[in-house]
DNA sequence: TGTACATCAGTGAACGCGCGTTCACTGATGTAC
DNA sequence: TGTACATCAGTGAACGCGCGTTCACTGATGTAC
């Protein structure tokens, strides 16, 4: 995202103070180009115009860079889902929670590498407090998505906690296929039509119950 | 799988021309326990008991090996779900769809070290022959089970490849979710138990149409 | 305004390591005669 | 039955490389007086 690629020099273009934000887009940049596993500190550095010392300076190791990703990476899922579902906090609205599957594919698919080390917890910390409570974080919109749903009447008898996890593993199947190539095989669709698609038929299926 | 363990020694156990057999099945469980991104071709070696440079003498080279794995995997996942749809082919039977897509989750929660790698396209040859056959085959079988189901009558109207695209999809969602250790966050129902109850609202949601 | 000092982000040289790949080789097995 | 030869799976030494991490350092910035 941002001006990442604009940083990519030997002369550092970014302002003082910005090579933590530099390192990160870096690093999500080059995920999404080698995946996670041909990504290391030296690339990064690398990429950014800087000594190869200094992210282990910013984030102590490679797990260090690693997890403060995936946790930028769910806060930014978290919000993204948020605005979906509620621009204006006041106004209940059907659909909410197609909007929050959508916003979660679109997140997935426009932020390929956040989203892919987010769920690589074999290459980070993934028993830190900060990585933690993004994650549940991230998690509980979604359960909100669905409670703003069914205040508008939709399903009011389903266990809240099962609907949502219906529709994260629909989302998440979508985003995981097609990032890894295979979606594509099968249909020129876009990964947030399918899951448009899907969300309806799910929401149509419990309103019927 | 089977006896990969068992032939983790300095004695190599195999019997003549299994040793590619045991550096496969050693390869899985690597990757099972550390990832992809952990595993090399001496990792490999030293599980099985034989010289590093044996791995590279069977399969070329790195992505040899995994794009080997890999194809395996499809072969395996479609000969589950294959079976799960048809024990005796000549008996036409309701749910074919659902026990697919269970076995779909079985597969993939039971074989941890082959499903990971097949949709790691970019640690593979990713344009080897034998890969993508294994791959479109093992589509094919997803389709030929939504077949067997609509053939008992079911949804007859539903494009085929519709269908088993939703299913693909929310079946692919559970597998990931619950091998990346997220879905076990929220919910101690089983992954397979989970794909049940989705597909059963799946197949219901078309059946009305 | 000027001097002395503290802080700290980022440097660059150095280290030891595990890696993939190459390659001449060995030694067991099989085949021809 | 014995000999000569071919095959080929697997060896082990060697290579060059990129890596993560460490660490004494520099030099710009800010603060105290």
């Amino acid at each position: 995202m941002t001006e990442s690629s604009a940083v990519v020099s030997r002369n550092p273009t970014y302002f003082p103070g910005d090579l933590h934000r530099a390192l990160l887009d870096a690093a999500a940049l080059a995920i999404e180009e080698m995946g996670p596993a041909g990504v290391s500190l030296r690339e990064v550095a690398r990429r950014v115009g800087v000594s190869h010392a200094a992210p282990a300076h910013h984030f102590g190791d490679k797990a260090g860079l690693f997890t403060a990703l995936a946790t930028e990476g769910f806060e930014l899922l978290g919000d993204a889902v948020r605005s979906a579902v509620a621009p204006d906090p006041h106004a209940l609205r059907r659909e909410s929670l197609i909007d929050a599957g959508v916003a979660y594919v679109h997140f997935a698919t426009t932020h390929r590498g956040h989203f892919e080390i987010m769920w690589r917890g074999d290459l980070l910390r993934n028993d830190d407090p900060d990585y933690l409570l993004a994650g549940a974080a991230a998690f509980d919109v979604l359960v909100e998505a669905v409670r703003a749903h069914q205040a508008t009447g939709w399903a009011p008898g389903q266990d809240l906690v099962d609907v949502t996890l219906s529709a994260w593993v629909m989302v998440h199947g979508v985003a995981t296929l097609h990032n890894s190539g295979a979606l594509a095989v099968v249909r020129d669709r876009s990964p947030e039509e399918v899951a448009r698609g899907l969300l309806r038929m799910h929401t149509r299926a419990l309103e019927s119950t």
